[in-house]
RNA sequence: GGGCGUUUAGCUCAGUGGUAGAGCGUCUCGUUUACACCGAGAAGGUCGUAGGUUCAAUCCCUACAACGCCCACCA
């Protein structure tokens, strides 16, 4: 008798068997053994597992996403389908720059201080070791992809693909560099696209302050040394005659004269219907001035890129937005000017997604994805059902979100993340050129070559090869006065300096390497890893031979150069429903710009993981479910089953311990049923060839309606149907009654019947397998193996 | 301020234009060619509220309520 323990042991198994399927070459859609019918190219099925962030391990709700991508792999690849399936990380820009400041800021460092090649490399190494752990998870999860084709989105294939989608868009005028307002955290000392702001409602003071004869209602009167006028609505009966007047106020540093202007943004009903314009602090302002540029003047800088108060503030220079406001408060009351203060007004403010700190509205110069276009047609994909999305209902949500889109910014200021191959030369007297000029007398006094500078911010950085040693200088204001007092530079460069960073330089080079000519200065930043993500279906397949722009690398797996024209379109992207915007909108705007055609044909999106009690599951909260530790316990395939049945798309997903428990019996149930037929096959030990009485082949026949139940449901995406539907037949007709109704027949006097009934257990059970293989991979495959040593049911055919 | 979703058994959730389903939990019985991580059975629901369409509504429509989520540059 094989030697079935009557418990499934899962933790001997697992191991065994994925390194079966490894060794097999199955997983690599080159290796199946397809029908080659006619001369018919083999139908092919693709899905891309969405690049998890390399900034840590795998939770639960990523076991989501792998479950059901590896059910619908499985599925497909036994109904004869070349299925492929690409794994890969993602260096997650801003992400992983947030999780590394935290762990330099437990080691007492900071990044501002690091040079930016040592942060790069110190930022990669932890990268590729959350990658080696993730895998490691991902494999632990039964996945069935193709790990010869694993991408990290730092791979020098997709960085170049990605320098070609921004090049073809530049060249196209769908990206630009503009000064604009952004959303700038000053924690994190970057700008945030409009998807990274979360507005939360807070309670203010909102300060009523004199502005000569006017009185305006401000929430920010620490913004005030920035105002550069006034503002009412056109309609506004009370001010209509200030409109075009100056008007004559107290500041807090000396007498202020003022330009009144009419602008329809002004909302008569709040307030008093007046504004100040500050146009370097705030969007609509900004706006205004845009409009009014001949009657006031522009941005004047109060808050810089720390969240302080700049030398335009007077004595209150230096100080935090949230202490300033207060005293420049009392002090207004002092002098009369402050005329009341409301203090519970309730408003809606901007946050850093991540860190929580209020976001200053800064001017900064970016670049920006003219998105209109691109979301128009991305529109068109989904009305014109080239794409589906499940459940249906969140089409409107993405319908609605593109119809409203705005242009998106994706240049980061920070050091993780792919470097934007732009770069910058301008006359004589700009930010880039004075950067060398100054550089030049700074070298030739101190006699050193340098290496590179990089600007951040209010500093220049060099490094530079001296003689004797390397180094780094870095400049920041304090250090730009000396220089000043040395006579190296002077008051105009600073002027021109100061106020040249506020525009757009002159001459600009998109490309992988500046031309030849003097004074080219790449850009500091780097993309959004939305951008590069977002490319992610095609970028992963297209290969050296693609004609596309400028490539001619070969840096592309030549082994996989067809992969583009066999896999592309992809058919299913299943991701989570929270980065819908993020992803997978920006990913069919970037695939249909880039190949013409919709990355993917079907969009699943899953929801949230909760426990018991429907709380998002976090690691402050500590009621995380480590996807790895259950999995230990109770077994891959319990965990996988808890995940798929109950599990429907776009609504949120509550496990506990107790629904992977059940399933962890179900597991041992399979194995059970099996352990029965086993060992009637040792004592019966049947011929190949069974008669069947008519009720054992109805019976066949029920099993096989059901198996194909299964899989129409799996092909329509309710993946907690067919997993449910399985699991039922298995446990409540297979064992509960037709093992059952067998017992008497197999042990009988008639050994005709007796085989007979053996004989459609074992094709029942055989189909059973099948049916459960893309759920519960590991037990199936064990089992199966007991009747069939030589095949490998991962590729039977379904 | 807009938009969306949810409301079904004690709990967590499926589901259908025609006598209401699963898992877990509860209760009763049961050691039988696998399995107590089991089997047989039972209790338990006016399917959020109020209207409407229909021969028939938990399902379709309208309004309302509660909860939740997403989007939004009103100082």
């Amino acid at each position: 008798m094989d030697n079935l323990e009557p418990r499934y042991n899962h933790n001997k198994v697992e191991e065994k068997i994925y390194e079966l399927w490894e060794k097999s070459g199955y997983f690599n859609p080159d290796n199946l053994p397809l029908s080659k019918t006619k001369n018919l190219k083999p139908k092919t099925f693709t899905v891309m597992m969405p690049p998890n962030n390399s900034n840590g391990s795998l939770h639960i709700g990523h076991a989501v996403g792998l479950t059901l991508q590896d059910i619908l792999i499985r599925f497909w690849r036994m109904k004869g389908r070349k299925t492929l399936w690409l794994p890969g990380a993602d260096h997650a820009g801003f992400e992983t720059q947030v999780v590394y400041d935290k762990k330099l800021d437990k080691e007492g460092r900071n990044r501002f201080s690091i040079p930016r090649e040592e942060l790069w490399r110190e930022i990669w190494d932890f990268t590729q070791e959350n990658k080696k752990l993730m895998y490691a998870q991902t494999k632990k999860l039964g996945a069935s992809c193709d790990w010869s084709r694993e991408t990290f989105t730092l791979d020098p294939k997709i960085i170049e693909v990605v320098y070609e989608t921004f090049e073809k868009l530049y060249k196209d005028g769908l990206v630009y560099r503009d000064l604009k307002i952004v959303n700038w955290c000053p924690k994190h000392r970057t700008a945030l696209s409009d998807l990274e702001v979360k507005y939360i409602e807070k309670e203010d003071p909102l300060y009523f302050i004199k502005y000569g004869p006017l009185t305006l209602a401000t929430v920010r009167p620490e913004t005030k040394f920035g105002d550069t006028g006034l503002a009412v609505n056109p309609k506004d009966a009370r001010y209509k005659k200030y409109i075009g007047k100056e008007i004559e106020a107290v500041g807090l540093l000396g007498p202020l004269k003022f330009k009144v202007v009419g602008d329809e943004a002004v909302d008569p009903k709040f307030g008093t219907g007046v504004v100040k314009i500050t146009p370097a602090h705030d969007s609509t302002d900004y706006e205004i001035w845009q409009r009014h540029k001949n009657e006031i003047p522009g941005p004047k800088i109060v808050i810089d890129e720390t969240g302080r108060l700049t030398s335009e503030a007077g004595e209150f220079a230096g100080l935090k937005v949230a202490e300033a406001r207060e005293k420049v408060a009392e002090a207004m009351r002092k002098i009369g000017i402050l005329e009341k203060t409301e203090l519970d007004y309730k408003h809606q403010i901007a946050t850093c997604y991540k860190c929580g700190n209020t976001l200053e509205p800064l001017p900064r110069p970016q670049w920006f994805v003219k998105t209109k276009p691109l979301a128009e047609k991305a529109i068109k994909a989904v009305t014109e059902k080239k794409i589906k999305i499940h459940p249906k209902n969140l089409e409107k949500v993405y319908l609605h979100w593109l119809r409203n889109i705005r242009d998106w910014n994706i240049s980061r200021q920070i050091v993780w993340g792919i470097r934007i191959p732009a770069w910058f030369k301008t006359e004589i007297g700009t930010e880039f050129e004075a950067q060398h000029f100054y550089l030049k007398s700074f070298c030739e006094k101190v006699d050193i070559k340098p290496e590179e500078l990089s600007w951040e911010f209010d500093k220049f950085k060099i490094r530079w090869a001296g003689p004797n040693k390397d180094g780094i200088i870095q400049l920041d204001l304090k250090s730009i006065q000396t220089l000043k007092d040395n006579n190296w530079i002077d008051e105009a460069w600073i002027q021109n300096n100061k106020i040249n960073r506020l525009n757009t330089p002159g001459k600009i080079f998109i490309g992988k390497t500046p031309p030849e000519s003097y004074g080219w200065v790449q850009d500091q930043d780097v993309f959004d890893t939305w951008f590069s993500s977002g490319q992610w279906p095609f970028a992963t397949l297209l290969a050296s031979d693609e004609k596309s722009g400028s490539s001619k690398s070969e840096t592309r797996n030549p082994k996989h150069k067809d992969d583009f024209k066999t896999f592309y379109p992809t058919d299913v992207m299943e991701t989570g429903y929270d980065i819908l915007f993020f992803w997978v909108a920006r990913m069919v705007m970037l695939g249909l710009y880039r190949t013409g055609k919709v990355p993917f044909k079907d969009v699943y999106l899953h929801g949230l993981v909760r426990d018991k009690d429907r709380q998002k599951m976090s690691k402050s909260k500590g009621n995380v479910i480590d996807p790895l530790g259950v999995a230990e316990t109770y077994g891959t395939d319990a965990v996988r089953m808890a995940l798929t049945v109950g599990n429907t798309p776009g609504n949120d997903i509550v496990i506990s311990e107790d629904k992977i428990r059940g399933y962890r019996n179900f597991a041992t149930k399979i194995w059970n049923a099996s352990r029965f037929v086993l060992m009637n096959r040792e004592t019966l030990n049947p011929p190949p060839k069974i008669a069947l009485t008519s009720k054992d082949k109805k019976n066949i026949a029920a099993v096989l309606k059901i198996k194909s139940q299964v899989g129409k449901h799996i092909e329509k995406f309710e993946f907690h149907l067919a997993a449910g539907k399985a699991y039922h037949y298995f446990w409540h007709t297979f064992a509960d009654k037709l093992i059952e109704e067998a017992k008497p027949r197999l042990g009988g006097e008639d050994k005709k019947d007796a085989l007979a009934a053996y004989g459609a257990l074992e094709i029942i059970l055989k189909e059973s397998l099948k049916m459960l293989h893309p759920f519960m991979p590991y037990v199936t495959e064990e089992i199966y193996r007991k009747f069939e040593p030589k095949k490998i049911l991962m590729v039977e055919k379904w």
